[in-house]
RNA sequence: GAGCCGUUAGCUCAGUAGGUAGAGCACCGGCCUUUUAAGCCGGGAGUCGCAGGUUCAAUUCCUGUACGGCUCACCA
């Protein structure tokens, strides 16, 4: 007989045994996490008092004729059971038989430790709760095949203990988040992820319809528009953690949906934006790491104040050797950018793609140590504000750290007819994602004050600390080929 | 989307310079009441990703294809 069937019929046993093989409920006290936090120190008749009622899945069994111990876990921690013919009683221990690694299972008994130190439950009653029909992967090498770890996530979240603890560090980054944010008087809002026209960012997107509407939707590329407006209603500070679609290619740095924080700030600018992004990873660097510095893809990242500041110009200018004058040249940076890297396939066509083409070239990868690129041009940035120095550039930054672009804040533009040219302006270079929002603009039209807005890249940010080198690792079910 | 690589038992992996496959874990049976990758003895388990081609013979060679990984490109 193979496994499976042989599973199958042992379920059958235990259904004939009594068991019932679907219970609906088990009065467990507490949770196996619960129970090794609160004995972690204790010893000898301290502990032997005690007596527990847990559940949770068999992940090994060790048989030894009259006696046998397993270990069972709660997704989070393993704890051992003892079972013994005599405190169980013949009858009891032989039905245990009929159990299989994988099988979920209820256990009473009291405690105590073993030769080695073990806490371990001396079992004195048990119940079958669950069967697994299937075989468990290894208990050694666990699960290494990464697209069954992504397909099958829960085996890889029963194999793999660093998925369940990755996956605990993102839940504690972004309530982290939301604890930030509202501390500091955010109101936390959900906006469209419908959107009846294209904004917010430069991507392309999913296209949904409504039947009874008979409309076309865009799944949303970035909540900024939305939100912007309910700064002018005058929520002036407010924030939303949630998820964008874009289609485009997918990499170790992009999934088509990805979760990203967007908040805004009136009557601020993207100065003390700068300050505040500083504030608001250091305090998720001490939740995860206890202090500033930790380490990504083996090389040290200190996120101590001050941060570095690059000027966007001056960047590509220093890595490329390319006079800052000339980049300002529309022409030439294209060519420049096309005779730099003859054997790519898709060379960039227009001004602001080679301008972005040759700062991924010359500088991305070398930000590694946490960077604001500054200043970024007019022409890469409709949203952003004239810089108040310079009416070339914007007030805009964008943050990296481990060489990927982490958050993208700046000073809002908030001058309806100005919106109106640059947006006219986008459509004029026929930019992804660029349509006249004019509901946007009559917005506007009632007055935004001066505003503060940043996105932040929350899959990108778990990546850095968890130490992940791609995005599916922090995504639990990342978007597959059907297979 | 392009280039390179991978796909063998439930899992982790060997292997066959062309003669239809092995190990460990898991599973089943036996012995075993402090084990923990328990141990010892015995056993079952595979359309060698899929489809064609070459060949007396293909898991192995060739072609195509599916899925995945890495690199590159668009994008946060």
């Amino acid at each position: 007989m193979e496994e499976k069937e042989i599973r199958k019929e042992r379920l059958k046993q235990l259904k004939d045994l009594g068991y019932s093989s679907h219970p609906y409920s088990y009065p467990s006290e507490e949770t196996i996490s619960s129970i090794v936090e609160k004995f972690r120190e204790k010893q000898g008749e301290e502990l032997e008092k005690f007596n527990v009622s847990t559940a949770g899945r068999i992940l090994t069994i060790r048989r030894m004729g009259r006696a046998t111990f397993l270990h069972i876990s709660d997704g989070k921690e393993k704890l051992q059971i003892f079972m013994g013919e005599n405190s169980l009683g013949k009858k009891k221990y032989s039905d245990f038989k009929l159990f299989n690694t994988g099988d979920w299972i209820g256990v009473k008994g009291s405690l105590f430790r073993t030769k080695t130190g073990e806490l371990t439950i001396l079992c004195e009653d048990f119940s079958f709760l669950a069967k697994s029909l299937l075989p468990l992967p290894e208990k050694w090498h666990g699960l290494q095949d990464v697209e069954v770890r992504f397909r099958k996530r829960y085996l890889d979240l029963l194999v793999n203990r660093r998925t369940r603890e990755i996956f605990e560090k993102r839940a504690e980054i972004i309530s982290k988040l939301r604890e930030f944010f509202q501390r500091k008087g955010f109101i936390e809002v959900e906006t469209p992820m419908m959107h009846p026209v294209l904004g917010g960012a430069a991507a392309k997107p999913f296209v949904t319809h409504h039947n009874s509407l008979d409309m076309d939707l865009y799944l949303r590329i970035a909540p900024e528009l939305y939100l912007k407006r309910l700064v002018v209603g005058g929520m002036e500070r407010v924030f939303e953690i949630g998820r964008n679609f874009r289609n485009e290619g997918i990499s170790p740095f992009h999934n088509p949906e990805f979760t990203m924080l967007e908040f805004y700030w009136a009557y601020r600018d993207y100065n003390f934006l700068m300050g505040l992004t500083e504030e608001i990873f250091q305090e998720i660097a001490m939740k995860i790491w206890g202090k500033l510095e930790g380490e990504y893809q083996g090389k040290k990242i200190n996120l101590s104040s001050p941060w570095k500041k690059l000027k966007f110009m001056d960047s590509i200018s220093n890595a490329s050797g390319i006079r800052e004058e000339s980049l300002w040249d529309e022409e030439f940076v294209i060519k420049k950018a096309n005779e730099l890297f003859p054997e790519e396939e898709v060379l960039p066509s227009t001004y602001s793609k080679s301008l972005d083409f040759l700062f991924d070239k010359f500088v991305r990868g070398e930000l590694f140590q946490p960077t604001f690129v500054i200043d970024l041009p007019k022409v890469l940035s409709p949203l952003a504000k004239e810089h108040r120095q310079d009416g070339r550039l914007t007030e805009r930054f964008e943050l990296f750290i481990g060489g990927m672009e982490l958050a993208n804040a700046f000073s809002e533009l908030t001058d309806p007819e100005e919106q109106k040219n640059r947006f006219e302006e986008q459509v004029k270079r026929k930019e992804e994602g660029a349509e006249v929002d004019l509901d946007y603009i009559e917005a506007l039209k009632y007055g935004l004050p001066p505003t503060a807005g940043e996105g932040i890249g929350i899959d990108r940010t778990i990546m850095i600390f968890t130490d992940s080198p791609n995005i599916r690792e922090v995504i639990l079910f990342p978007l597959l080929r059907k297979k």
